[in-house]
DNA sequence: GATTGATTTCGCGAATATGCGAAATAATCA
DNA sequence: TGATTATTTCGCATATTCGCGAAATCAATC
């Protein structure tokens, strides 16, 4: 009955939250960084992000003024590259849940 | 800005999709089935199945007085299936677009 | 300690999603 | 043809999500 798995998907199921993701994937950014990448409001942005973190997509950490955000789940970022391909090509491999801390 | 891979998570962001997306993972279902496996309405369950099918992950075909669904996107079911790994294990292999037609 | 800069939280109205029962379709059978 | 079974569509009420600007935090600097 309980879903955590709908909840990942549920986090992901917005434009600018595939986009983030996207970003994070190239490497950790601050939330300027983010806000800049999309046509939305600082506090819209924000709560995006939030929503990301609650459900386990990435981990937040401040430093300096800055607030830097980075993937937890990097399997997510993959998956997301994978739906992309748009059903032209086999797949080669998927890293779910790479051995970071 | 057009963000298909969105549209795929928004369709995946509902604990009974998740659930008939795992079922479907064994094999096609009819829509009986899926009723069964999930305290909804036909005509609720009847709505998520067509949320799935319009995002392109599933499809169906009608046989006799039956509706059969079926998965079209076997990655999906297979990151399902990674996530609920829950961090613990590294991952095998993705088989995103499988090559059916 | 007051100010500045980066970010989050709050409260709001508007849009969208959810679940239901009733009615509509569609295929089969009597 | 009319009844039956399986499924979808419709309309509605409730709940959730979205994006915004204003206000609140919080760290660094003056």
């Amino acid at each position: 009955m309980s879903n955590s798995a709908s909840d990942v998907f549920k986090a992901l199921g917005h434009p600018a939250r595939v986009q983030f993701v996207k970003l994070l994937g190239e490497g950790e950014k601050c939330v300027c960084d983010l806000v800049e990448s999309v046509d939305l409001g600082w506090s819209t942005v924000s709560r995006h992000l939030s929503v990301l973190k609650e459900a386990g997509i990435v981990t937040d950490e401040k430093r300096g003024l800055q607030v830097f955000y980075r993937l937890s789940l990097p399997c997510v970022s993959q998956f997301i590259a994978c739906l992309e391909l748009d059903g032209k090509t086999v797949q080669t491999d998927c890293a779910c849940h790479s051995m970071e801390t």
